[in-house]
DNA sequence: TCTCTTGCTGCAACGAGTCGCAGGTGGGTG
DNA sequence: CACCCACCTGCGACTCGTTGCAGCAAGAGA
């Protein structure tokens, strides 16, 4: 496990949330799952820690621990999927491998100057600050350079 | 009615694919609505056009007109909601505001340096072509220049 | 125009995710 | 430590999107 317990607790109650047994559960499923995670294998993993833990409950419980920006989300391969993530130190986006699916992570530096390029020439400012980008990666493109 | 129909056959037919009054009436439906707009309104629109058309239609045409290249798809506001947009001339990628739902384009040339930089820095070819980015749009941010 | 084949449609059933409700419990107060 | 209330949980029902199947129709060929 390679959260904070405590630090995770203040967070919740600073937000008004309660703490409990299930929320617990949840996140340390998250926590043991490590990097982006399918809905379905947090529910897996929850119910491992607690049997009659309810799948409402679990995406509740998600919903929680977004809101109290201990967790972030992100659209999963196939639309109509959302994905969840721990939040780490350093904030980052990811690159994604459609033919093998393996993850990478795009440091937010790369971003960055993107992000405040589009805000000054149209004036929104950028609060989506988890980017996914979809992409053939260096592996898949020599096995398949004939293509 | 912005479409030429007869161009949207050919290719239809072009991609090996059949022809049948609700692929028109999903494909009318898509033009109506313009811009990107939810299957749930694709649904409605196209139920006001054939009222005995079956959800399921609907989805299956809304994939075929996504593998002709006639219409792209973008992750909706709840993570686990797909958009559709008919295609349109210039490609391009989208503002969300977060607060009003308002969508801007942004062209792609602004995204293009970007994806650039980050393919020959991590390696990888970028094919997610419609990026829709999140955030709070100019008139938004004045409403609540106070916060 | 008629026939025939293949792909399409509507239906029904299923899984994932959401919501309202009644009862249970966290945690603040005395 | 005990009480109490607001919040949370589990349950059940619902919606949205997907899939398998049997019958139907697009459109190619004669």
């Amino acid at each position: 496990m390679t959260h904070n317990r405590l630090n995770y607790i203040e967070i919740l109650h600073a937000h008004g949330y309660r703490v409990t047994p299930q929320r617990l559960a949840v996140l340390d499923a998250l926590c043991a799952a490590g990097g982006h995670t399918t809905s379905a294998e947090v529910l897996a993993r929850a119910r491992a820690l607690d049997a009659r833990i309810d799948r409402s409950t679990v995406y509740r419980s998600l919903d929680v621990l977004v809101k109290s920006g201990l967790a972030l989300t992100a659209p999963g391969d196939n639309a109509g999927e959302t994905r969840y993530e721990i939040v780490q130190e350093s904030p980052h986006h990811h690159l994604r491998c459609s033919r093998c699916g393996t993850e990478h992570e795009l440091s937010a530096a790369s971003a960055g100057a993107f992000f405040r390029q589009v805000e000054r020439e149209y004036g929104y400012r950028l609060t989506g600050d988890h980017l996914v980008l979809e992409g053939v990666c260096p592996e898949c493109q020599k096995h398949t350079a004939g293509h």
